[in-house]
DNA sequence: CAATGAGTACACCGATCAGTATACATTAAA
DNA sequence: TTTAATGTATACTGATCGGTGTACTCATTG
C-alpha cells in the first residue's frame, strides 16, 4: 500500500471539500477537483465509483471536522462565560458558532447548502444532511446535561433552530451579528426554562 | 403585440420558477424549462439574454409572490390568535410561515437555496437574496407597529433569524414542527420585551 | 396588400460534463 | 528479482450545457 503522508483518497476528499464549499457542488466539476488535487482522473475513479460517492465522502468528512471544531470551540469559550455557570457550555457553543460565522472563509453551512443543491428529500445527500443536524441536536443536549429542565430535548431543538437561523442569516445577508443575536435569545430561553437554577430564584 | 392570456415571458418565468424550486437552479437546464413551457428556445433568448437573467427574473417574481403569500396569511390567521391582541399580527405571521413549511410542495426557501447554489457573496443572485431578506425584516417591523418596544428593529432581526431557522430546519430535517417552535420562542420574546403591554403587567 | 414583430422549428456551435480505455511508471512486498 | 498494486498521463466517449443562426409561420396593423 503505497501512500504519502496522506492517502490519495483523503487528499481528494479534502480538496473536494474546499471546492464544494466555496463554489457549490454542482458548480464544481471533477476536472477542477483533480486539477487542484494534482491527482490523475483514474486514481479518483479507483477510490470512488462516481462523483456522488465523492460528494458523500466529503460530507462525512465535513461532519467529523465540524463536530471537532464545535467541541474545540466549546472548550475554548466555556471558561470565558459570565453569569450562571451551568449555562456556560451552551453559551460557549453559541460563541463557537459566532466565531465560525464571522470567519473570513465562512460560506454558510455545508449541509444546508448541499441539501439546497439537492432539494429532493429522499436524495442521499439530503439524508446525510438530516443525520448531521440530528447529531448536532444530540450534542446540544449533552451540553445542557447539568441544567434542570422540564424538556431538554425540546430546548435543544429550539437551539438548533436558532443555530440554523443564525448561520443562514449570516451567510445570506452577511450579518456578522447573527450568531450573537441567537446567543442572546438562547440565554433568555435558558433563564426562562431553567427551573430553580441557583442565583436565579424568582424574586 | 401578440400575446395570449399570459405573456410568453411571464409563462417562462413561472415555469422556470417551479423547476428551479423543485430541482435546483443548476440542476435545471434551459432545455428542460423550454420543454415544460412549450416554448421555442429562440423565444426565451429574445426575452432574456442569458440563463442568469432568467434566474434573476424568476427570483424577483418569487419575491413578489412570497410577500403576497405572507400578507394573505397574516390576514387569514390574525383573527385566530388568542392572548394579547397587539401581538396577533406577528403571531399570525408565524402561522403563515408554518402553513407554508408544512405544505406538500414545500422545498425550503427559494432565496436561501439560491444563495447556497451561488455561494459567492458578490454574485447577483446572492445580492437579490439579501435584498429579499431585508424586505422581510422590514415587513416584520410593520407587523409590530402597535407594540411598545425599546428597539423594534432588533426584535425584527431576531424574528428573521427565527424564521430562517424554522424554514431551514423544516426543509433539511423534515420537521413539521419547526415553525411552531419558532412561534413559541417569538411569543416568549414578545412578552419579555413588550414594555407595559396591557394585561401583561409584572406581577 | 405589404410590412412588421413575435413566435416556432431545427440544425448547429464550442465548451464542459461525468466517466472510460489504454499504456506506462513507480513502489514495495514476496 | 519478480509480481502485483497503485498511480500517472493522455486521449477519448457520449451526453448535456448555454447559446446562436436561419428560414419559416402567423397575426396584427398601417
Amino acid at each position: 500500500m503505497a501512500q504519502g503522508r496522506k492517502s490519495k483518497r483523503e487528499h481528494l476528499v479534502e480538496t473536494a471539500q474546499q471546492l464544494f464549499y466555496r463554489e457549490g457542488i454542482k458548480g464544481t466539476g471533477i476536472d477542477t477537483v483533480l486539477e487542484h488535487a494534482g491527482v490523475a482522473k483514474r486514481t479518483l475513479y479507483n477510490h470512488f465509483k462516481s462523483k456522488d460517492e465523492l460528494v458523500i465522502a466529503t460530507l462525512q468528512h465535513r461532519d467529523q471536522e465540524f463536530m471537532a471544531m464545535l467541541k474545540a470551540g466549546v472548550k475554548k469559550y466555556e471558561s470565558k462565560q459570565t453569569g450562571e455557570p451551568i449555562f456556560a457550555r451552551v453559551l460557549a457553543y453559541f460563541d463557537a458558532i459566532a466565531e465560525w460565522t464571522t470567519s473570513r472563509q465562512f460560506s454558510g453551512c455545508m449541509f444546508i447548502n448541499a441539501s439546497a443543491e439537492y432539494p429532493r428529500q429522499d436524495h442521499p445527500v439530503h439524508v446525510i444532511c438530516a443525520m448531521h443536524k440530528r447529531l448536532v441536536i444530540q450534542y446540544i443536549e449533552e451540553l445542557m446535561a447539568g441544567i434542570p429542565l422540564a424538556d431538554p430535548h425540546e430546548l435543544a431543538v429550539q437551539f438548533a433552530v436558532l443555530t440554523d437561523g443564525a448561520i443562514v442569516n449570516a451567510h445570506t445577508t452577511s450579518n456578522k451579528n447573527a450568531a450573537q443575536v441567537a446567543k442572546q435569545i438562547a440565554l433568555s430561553l435558558l433563564t426562562m426554562h431553567a427551573a430553580g437554577a441557583p442565583a436565579d430564584h424568582k424574586q
